[in-house]
DNA sequence: GAATGCATGTAAGTAACGCTTACATACAAG
DNA sequence: CTTGTATGTAAGCGTTACTTACATGCATTC
């Protein structure tokens, strides 16, 4: 038994990995086919046995990715207790995935979603996977009274990703570097006591 | 002296009228310069008479309605005391805008910020000035002692700009409506509290 | 070792689309 | 009458995503 990775055949791989390394200088429309395949050293018809779309590959791309970025998430929850603290885990890895792996981050937050059929598509389902494992994060600390229970929690959730992705959207855009540990401490504190000052 | 609005001449006006029209029903990438022309009732050609671009209509009617909204905003705030009011009327307002021109919000949340040059453009000079807007609001804040000072303002900033939009996004996208007075006193009870219970 | 099947390679072509160009007309202002 | 501006028409160009048809190398299987 031979080791069989997700993305056999070889030329599929590699054709991922290209329009990757290309994603990294400019955006995916601005990435021809002709280029993915000229990149991935292979004929560009094969794009197209792999792959149902150019768009095909920017799918299978993030999906790997999310699948990595998933597991990673569940590891390190396994030993987190408390609500407060598991939000606080998320977070940062959230941002320490985004701040390493750019790609990922643009793909994510520029690219896909003005993409017609991205949400009705397999790969959204995914993200929206993210999306419940949060919510029921924040169920378990409503139960535990370590979140308010006053306001719905797909309010809660909405803030939560909205903060993340806006901390982590300038560094993305514009290639500069973020300081991933004080970035999720401060959003933390923001998300967990609100920007008033705290009462002393 | 004749009225002679801001979108002369006329055909630049259907023009972009056209592309408004159209984008309530498809991304921008799936029209077609035919299609926004014939929608237009004029010829293909005067596309690029008036704009540089495709794109370039875009950018027009996205700069129109951040002026109209920025003109709005200030007139509203004009009005307002104190900072955390102010947020207040700002975040509803946002919420409104997006709320009752889908269309505005699909170009600023969707389909721009992937354009190769946008963010080097004139056009996103307008969004960083409203940056600037709220940046200020909170300075203000601070020294007032309304808003906590042991965090930078651009996290502020970036949790406020991200939970609007966060909240704004899955109605855009999947065209559901948005309770916008709810929404935005619940989103302001969270920005200015945080999560954890009110200590009460 | 012949046959089967899969991954791959090559090359030609198509349709759509963004965009350009060249030329003509209508009309108002000076 | 001239000039300038907005507009109209039509043909065409280059790029790009995507398709099709056909051929080869290579492993596994019978």
């Amino acid at each position: 038994m031979v080791s069989t990775p997700a993305s056999a055949p070889p030329s599929k791989f590699k054709l991922a990995q290209a329009l990757k390394t290309l994603l990294e200088e400019k955006s995916f429309t601005a990435v021809t086919t002709a280029e993915i395949s000229r990149t991935a050293g292979v004929n560009e018809a094969l794009i197209y046995r792999h792959f149902k779309d150019k768009r095909g590959i920017l799918h299978h791309i993030l999906r790997e990715y999310m699948q990595d970025f998933q597991a990673e998430i569940d590891r390190q929850l396994q030993v987190t207790r408390g609500a407060l603290n598991k939000l606080q885990v998320l977070i940062r890895q959230h941002l320490r995935m985004y701040d390493s792996n750019r790609v990922f981050a643009k793909i994510l937050l520029l690219e896909v979603r003005n993409f017609p059929g991205y949400f009705e598509g397999e790969t959204y389902q995914h993200v929206k996977a993210h999306g419940r494992f949060l919510t029921a994060i924040l169920n378990q600390g409503v139960e535990s009274g370590e979140i308010r229970n006053d306001i719905p929690l797909s309010r809660l959730r909405n803030l939560i990703l909205g903060g993340i992705e806006h901390a982590a959207l300038a560094p993305v855009i514009f290639g500069r570097d973020m300081d991933v540990e004080t970035q999720s401490k401060d959003l933390c504190t923001l998300i967990f006591s609100g920007i008033t000052p705290p009462a002393k």
